[in-house]
RNA sequence: GGAGGAGUUCCCGAGUGGCCAAAGGGGGCAGACUGUAAAUCUGUUGUCAGUGACUUCGGUGGUUCGAAUCCACCCUCCUCCA
């Protein structure tokens, strides 16, 4: 089985431009791809790290993988299936994010003697001369044709700002640069960058008369066709420090029975014959497929150690045995003690299991609050300083979060 | 440039002088049920020194005993005309 072949058994591929030549490039280690990563946010996110795999594995079927920083393209803004405005971010910002990414980048490919390329798109873009621009490529573009494009659907009804309609024209120009620069014949996405990715193909056809191709990896959605990767605080980052590598195992630990094994076969690295024994599990065995899963995932955004801690903590939590040194942990100074004695509400808020004051009393009132097990229902109960000492108290708020609050 | 319309709490969306911390829905959180899943039912959902106070309805001023609601100016967006 080729690589091509072992991708679209793994679901990764949404739509491809030419899929014989496309299969023929990446089977015989004969493509030069890049896949674009606009730095909008300080942090890579379970997208990027579907796409970084992606390469990973290409880059393994003796590809060579360039990764793109979008500093130029992240200045305008993908108007890509959103419905409003991106934030415009400033210029020292996106330094910063980019900085962050490539950091974050080379912890998963290796960059090293001319294995894989990292570029970014500011070294082209922002020193391009706006009329020279507009008559060498925008003649290349025909509105009517954008229009029609399927990413500014939703755009067109609530508003498009000419900034935004530019993207298309920037990441198009990308593609070409790169198949100028380093004969890069291949493009991959998301699927909701394909008419992007055709922008491409197209000027590279009108200014070279070359072919290039495009293909897309599938979004990662759950069965409700939400997108995977997003809680309703935010995105689930691959950066410790965002999200910690106990909150990165149990996401994926409590996913859906019916997207186990999706998730499996699209984020791992398990044989697929290893998957498909697990497709066959059912009911509560899922609980099994589930482990798998946040354990495999865990160790190839941190490493093996956080995966074996983050494991561990939830089975001191959630089963019996298990160490209990590696739950999530709260430390508390004397400066947080009064008269020698913090009061519940405090430490829901201190351990960040409750945002507020307010919410941390509700949470006790409503029954949602267990300290070392045993229920709390009075918002008056007090801890002394020897009960926070030593092992610390382990404060449960709801079915699943958890956090340790010990003194000192 | 002209004419009209809109901006409300996490999101959508009601509210057009006091009974509004603001209907309803979605989402979130909690309880029951369970397998750390889904579905379902129930409760809850601004903050704080908690029968009360404080901040919130695009912004800034104003009218009023009292404003999300009225007035003025400004900002942003949408639709139609150019």
């Amino acid at each position: 089985m080729g690589i091509y072949e072992e991708l679209k058994a793994r679901g990764l591929i949404a739509q491809v431009s030419n899929e014989e030549e496309i299969r023929e490039l990446v089977n015989t280690g004969k493509a030069t791809f890049y896949i674009g990563f606009d730095p909008t946010a300080d942090s890579l996110h379970v997208g990027h790290f579907m796409a970084l795999c992606l390469m990973k594995r290409l880059q393994m079927a003796g590809n060579k993988p360039i990764a793109l920083i979008g500093g130029g393209t992240a200045m305008v803004g993908d108007p890509s299936g959103r419905t409003d405005m991106r934030q415009m971010n400033t210029v020292e910002t996106l330094r910063h994010n980019s900085d962050c990414f490539k950091r974050q980048m080379s912890k998963f490919i290796d960059f090293s003697e001319g294995k894989a390329i990292m570029v970014n798109n500011a070294d082209w873009l922002l020193s391009l001369n706006y009329i020279e621009f507009l008559r060498e490529y925008g003649s290349c573009f025909s509105v009517n044709n954008m229009l029609r494009a399927e990413c500014y659907k939703q755009r067109m009804e609530k508003g498009l700002t000419f900034l935004e309609f530019n993207y298309m024209i920037m990441q198009s120009y990308d593609f070409l640069e790169l198949y100028k620069r380093c004969g890069c014949n291949l493009q991959f996405g998301g699927d909701d960058q394909w008419s992007n990715m055709l922008g491409g193909t197209e000027l590279i056809r009108k200014k070279l008369g070359k072919d290039a191709h495009v293909m897309t990896i599938t979004l990662l959605l759950n069965s409700e066709g939400k997108k995977m990767g997003k809680t309703q605080s935010g995105a689930v980052w691959l950066d410790p420090e965002k999200t910690t590598p106990y909150d990165f195992y149990q996401y994926w630990r409590n996913v859906g029975d019916s997207d186990v094994l999706k998730c499996l076969r699209m984020l791992t690295f398990l044989p697929l014959e290893t998957i498909d024994e697990m497709d066959k599990w059912e009911g509560s065995q899922l609980n099994e497929a589930k482990e798998i899963l946040a354990y495999e995932l865990t160790k190839l955004v941190h490493n093996e150690e956080e995966a074996e801690k983050a494991r561990d903590a939830a089975r001191a939590l959630f089963s019996s045995g298990g160490d209990i040194a590696n739950i999530p942990t709260t430390e508390l100074s004397e400066a947080d003690l009064v008269d020698g004695v913090v009061d519940i509400i405090t430490l829901l808020v201190k351990s960040g299991l409750c945002p507020s004051k307010s919410d941390a009393k509700r949470a006790v009132q409503q029954g949602g609050v267990e300290a070392d097990g045993e229920k709390i229902s009075d918002i008056n109960k007090c801890y002394s300083d020897e009960e926070l000492s030593g092992e610390g108290i382990v404060i449960k708020r709801g079915k699943k979060s958890y956090n340790r609050v010990i003194l000192k």
